[in-house]
DNA sequence: TTGTAAGCGTTATCAT
DNA sequence: ATGATAACGCTTACAA
């Protein structure tokens, strides 16, 4: 019924175990026939090594732990899957833990990958990254946040993250070169290094272009689409209408496309949109919308693979690992230009 | 630097090993006073209990494992999302495998969740789930099969999905009562049941309405976005073009939907189009895509439930835990009702 | 109420 | 080339 272990091999075949576990392991130590003898032994009786035993010996678990604040937003998911995709590729598997931008889910989270004895731990688009950092670094193993800065001073913490600022900058300085004056900008969530340098980069943009930085413009949005509606209305109450935004993501843009839609808000004659992601919908919304593009699935690959390296090199030498910082690319559709 | 055993705490405390599990496991063996000594102790000294040890002895992990093709799809994200929640509220963590549909990765992610000895296998919309389904029952875990049917006969499987060829039958009798003679399909990848379920509940429909059931009227779709915008090609090059078409899924009605736009085919007018799914996405396309509604967090959240209880139970008593089918249900908006 | 000892399935260090 | 044996961190009889 239940599992044959490594014991039950040697003892059908009559050796020790010590022998099978070498042969399983492809020791050169172990007589070519008797090796064969073992695998198809193994096989018949449907072995299957126990990963917690070998991890409780071994001291590596081959597992790496990914926090995410929801699974269900495009954004994470493509990420998600480029770290799969590369942990597959290198044997590692996945353990997911959804925090719902909670801190105390996400610190539970981190307790549990902690007690699994993952090998690494990769945070994507964390608040509470930031905030409880030095809880995170009680695991002793790799930390890497992917789309928030890493603390500075914190040991064994990388980070793999797409330039907000000059995403921000690219959007909003598109928006100003087809010669909108008035640029409004929907926040993302409070608190996210993310949403700070969007934000950042849209008035640095502004800034440079010596236009009005009125922060009546700027409205607080969440990162989903009642965000990007609720925004609308904000903007629309506007003493002074905007012609054009600036929106935290893209989930946020086609909240506010579909709000603008149904206002009778023509896009973009009376108001042109810009995301930041590039999710694939944003091409398959209409107007098709003008983004930001973010390596999403590279992002996750590279993350991975800097748990990869990370991981290699034991101990705590920083290993010239170092933080990576992506371009964003701006990709122009039917939201921002009347064709 | 690493890690705090029990032993640690023991050696700190100057007592046995075994009092420290029982005080950290609440037992009511162990004094009031020495339990709150040693959990504080064991707090100051951040230890975490490894969890591979313990499964090691308990003979269960507290993680289940779950197989998607593609986290990267709104459908199964939100279904993981469902699975994630009711997970993380009774102490049970996930981990994730893709299989990109590939019968070679399914197979190697259900060896690697053997191996990791899960408590419990959810599998989602899986073609191999269906043709190998023994291989997976070696794992000696229950297996619940979400959005595919589970194989009578097979002991320890179940099921929990949506009733496709009602679904199918909702999507299609709506177009008919609409006025529409000649509905054409898109239809799903092959060798999945939910994909030959849809269909057949289509052609049920059109049966049922003595309806001229063409084989040329349904095309064949990937799930995907460009399966929609291939099969609307074939639509448009069929001699009698149908009037509307039943997809799928939504992603692959959102493709045929971007093609149709770019082709100046006017939806509803020209063709009528109905999805399946109910992403978050199809009320924000437009036109706003009808759909028949799957509810998608749910479905997770009823496998997770089944595995629990299916978990509870040792042995191999069926527990009265019996398949679930939920019914979709038909969301009417703007691509098949002209407003 | 606490300690001792065995055992879970591995790998690794000795011998042989 | 193979076999004992210890060790990893934990739970759990069984003793005291």
């Amino acid at each position: 019924m239940s599992n044959v272990s490594i014991k039950d091999i040697a003892r059908a075949a009559g050796i020790s175990h010590s022998t099978v576990s070498r042969a399983l392991n492809d020791s050169p130590l172990v007589n070519a026939e008797t090796k064969a003898r073992i695998r198809r032994l193994a096989d018949t009786l449907g072995y299957s090594p126990d990963a917690g035993a070998r991890s409780l010996v071994m001291g590596r678990s081959h597992t790496i732990g990914v926090v995410v604040t929801t699974i269900a937003d495009p954004f994470a998911a493509e990420v998600v899957e480029g770290i799969e995709c590369t942990a597959y590729a290198h044997g590692y598997s996945l353990i997911l833990a959804a925090s719902n931008d909670n801190p105390e889910r996400e610190i539970a989270a981190v307790e549990m990958l902690r007690s699994k004895r993952v090998d690494s731990i990769i945070v994507t688009s964390s608040r509470v990254g930031a905030l409880h950092q030095e809880r995170l670094h009680t695991t002793g193993v790799p930390v890497i946040l992917l789309n928030s800065h890493s603390q500075r001073g914190m040991p064994n913490a990388y980070s793999v993250r797409v330039d907000d600022f000059h995403g921000g900058r690219l959007a909003t300085g598109h928006l100003i070169g087809l010669g909108h004056r008035r640029i409004a900008h929907v926040a993302g969530l409070e608190g996210h290094s993310v949403s700070a340098d969007r934000l950042a980069g849209y008035q640095h943009a502004l800034a440079t272009a010596c236009l009005d930085c009125d922060p009546a413009c700027v409205v607080p949005g969440n990162g989903q689409f009642d965000g990007g509606r609720t925004a609308l209305e904000a903007l629309l109450a506007l003493r002074e209408r905007p012609t054009a935004v600036f929106c935290y993501n893209d989930m946020t843009a086609i909240g506010l496309l579909s709000a603008a839609r149904q206002a009778g808000i023509a896009v973009p004659r009376d108001l042109a949109v810009v995301g930041f992601d590039n999710i694939p919908f944003a091409a398959h919304v209409c107007p098709a919308l003008t983004t930001v593009a973010q390596p999403m699935f590279d992002l996750g690959k590279r993350a991975m693979d800097m748990a990869l390296a990370l991981m290699g090199c034991q101990g705590n030498t920083p290993c010239d690992v170092t933080d990576v910082v992506l371009p964003g690319q701006l990709i122009v559709r039917d939201s921002t230009r009347t064709s």
